[in-house]
DNA sequence: CAAATTCAAGAGCACTGCTCTCGTTGTGGC
DNA sequence: GCCACAACGAGAGCAGTGCTCTTGAATTTG
C-alpha cells in the first residue's frame, strides 16, 4: 500500500522532472523540443523517457495543458483583485500578456499555429478556454449590472449558432455578448500575438503596454462595456 | 549572351519548381518542411537543392515572401473593386480571411508562431506590411473624405512613438488613426488565426463568414469608419 | 579549343523520433 | 518469505532529417 504509493510518487515525480526540463528546453532552444535532448539532460536514457510519455506528441500536450492552466490562474488571480468589471477586464487582459512576456515560446506552443501534424486532443479543451470563460463572466457580471450598454441584438446565422452557446454558459444573456466576448478574445490574443511574434519591431519599442491597454480599452468598449 | 540568359532562366525556372513543390509539400504534410521530400519529388539528390538554396530556412524565406506577396496582392485587388472606404476594408479583410482558408499553411507560416530559430530577414517586412498599409491608406482616404468620426487625440507614451510614423507614411493623419489601424490589423490577424487554428470549434460552425464580418465591422467602427 | 565555372550526384556526419530486446529492480499474492 | 509479474532503465538499431564534402560531368567563357 505505502509502498505502491511509493512508487507512483517516484513516477509523478519523475514525470514532473521530465516536464520541467522540457520546459526548460522549450524557452532556451526555441519550439523544436527534442526528447533525447531533455533524456540528456536528465542523464538518462533516450528510450526511458518514453515509460514516462508515450510519444514526444505526449509531452507537449501535457505541456500544453500545463500553459493553459498557468494562464488560466495568472488571468483569473488578477481579475479577481480588482473592483469593477472594467479593472477585472484589464487586469486579466495585462495578466495574460504579462504571462506571454514571460514564456514566449510557451505562448507560441498554445496561441501560435499548431505544431506539424499535431491534433489537439479533448483533454486540452477544458484548460483553454479559461480565459474565455472568465471574460465572459466579467462582461455577464457587467451587464447583470447594468454596465453594458444597451445594443441592437444580433442578426445574421451566427447569431442563432450562438444562442445555445449563450444559454448554456451565460444563461439570460443576449447571444451579443458571446460575441463580443469571443471578439474581445481573439483580439487579445492577436495583440499579444503580434507583439510577440514581432509585428510591432520599428513601430512601437518603448509604451507597448500603454499600446496594449489601449487595445484592450478599445475592446471593453466594443464590448459595450462603460 | 543569350546562352547566358538561358542558363539563367532555367535557373530562375528550376527555383520556381522547387518553390512548387515546396508549397504543394506545405499544403499536404503540414509545416514541417523536407527538403529531401521536395528533392525526391523532384528525382533529384537532396544536396542539388543547395545549389538554389542555402539552406532550408532560405527556402521557407521565398516561400514566406511570396506568400506576403499573395495575401497582399489578394487584398490589395478585393480593396479596388470596392467604392466606399467602408467596402474597401470589408472586402481587404475577407480577401485576407479568404486565402488564409485556401491556405492554412502558408498563413501559419507567415502569422503563425515564428519557425524554430527563425529570424526574419530584411527582404520580408517590405511584403510584410502591405496589407496593413493598405488599411492604413484606406482609412487615411476615408478621414480625409470626412468619414471617420472626431475622436480625443492619443494620450501616452506610445502616443508620441506613433507620431513619426504616422508623419512618414500617413502624413497630415493623427496619430489615433495609425494606432487603429494596427489595432484593427491586429484584430483581424486574430480572429483570422483563431478560426483557422480551430478556437472557433464547437461554437461557430457554419456562419463563420458573418461573425468575421461582424467583427471586422466593429473593427471599422473602432476605428472610427463610419 | 582549352579553361573555368556551374551543376548534379553520392557518400557521409550528426542528429531526430521511435521500437525492440535485454537484464534488473521493485511489487502484490500466496 | 518466496515467487511470479509488472514496471523500469539501458542499449542497439531503424528510418528519417539538415547539411557538407568530394567527385565527375556538362556548360559557359576567354
Amino acid at each position: 500500500m505505502s509502498a505502491a504509493n511509493l512508487r507512483a510518487r517516484v513516477r509523478a515525480e519523475m514525470t514532473e522532472e521530465i516536464k520541467t526540463v522540457a520546459r526548460r528546453h522549450l524557452a532556451t532552444d526555441g519550439a523544436n523540443l527534442s526528447l533525447r535532448g531533455v533524456a540528456r539532460d536528465l542523464q538518462m536514457a533516450s528510450s526511458a523517457v518514453y515509460r514516462y510519455f508515450a510519444s514526444r506528441d505526449d509531452l507537449l500536450t501535457a505541456l500544453i495543458i500545463d500553459a493553459y492552466n498557468e494562464v488560466g490562474d495568472a488571468a483569473e488571480r488578477a481579475a479577481a483583485a480588482g473592483t469593477t468589471p472594467l479593472e477585472k477586464w484589464l487586469a486579466a487582459c495585462h495578466a495574460m500578456r504579462d504571462w506571454a512576456l514571460a514564456n514566449p515560446h510557451q505562448w507560441a506552443l498554445i496561441y501560435g499555429s499548431p505544431v506539424p501534424g499535431y491534433q489537439a486532443p479533448q483533454d486540452t479543451v477544458g484548460p483553454a478556454t479559461r480565459v474565455l470563460l472568465l471574460l465572459g463572466a466579467t462582461l455577464g457580471e457587467a451587464y447583470r449590472n447594468g454596465l453594458v450598454r444597451e445594443r441592437e441584438p444580433l442578426s445574421g446565422g451566427f447569431a442563432r449558432e450562438l444562442e445555445p452557446i449563450a444559454a448554456s454558459f451565460m444563461p439570460g444573456l443576449p447571444p451579443r455578448v458571446v460575441a463580443d466576448t469571443l471578439s474581445a478574445f481573439f483580439q487579445l490574443c492577436g495583440a499579444i500575438s503580434a507583439e510577440l511574434f514581432g509585428q510591432l519591431n520599428n513601430s512601437i519599442d518603448d509604451d507597448r503596454r500603454g499600446f496594449f491597454e489601449y487595445q484592450m480599452r478599445s475592446a471593453a468598449s466594443l464590448a459595450g462595456l462603460v
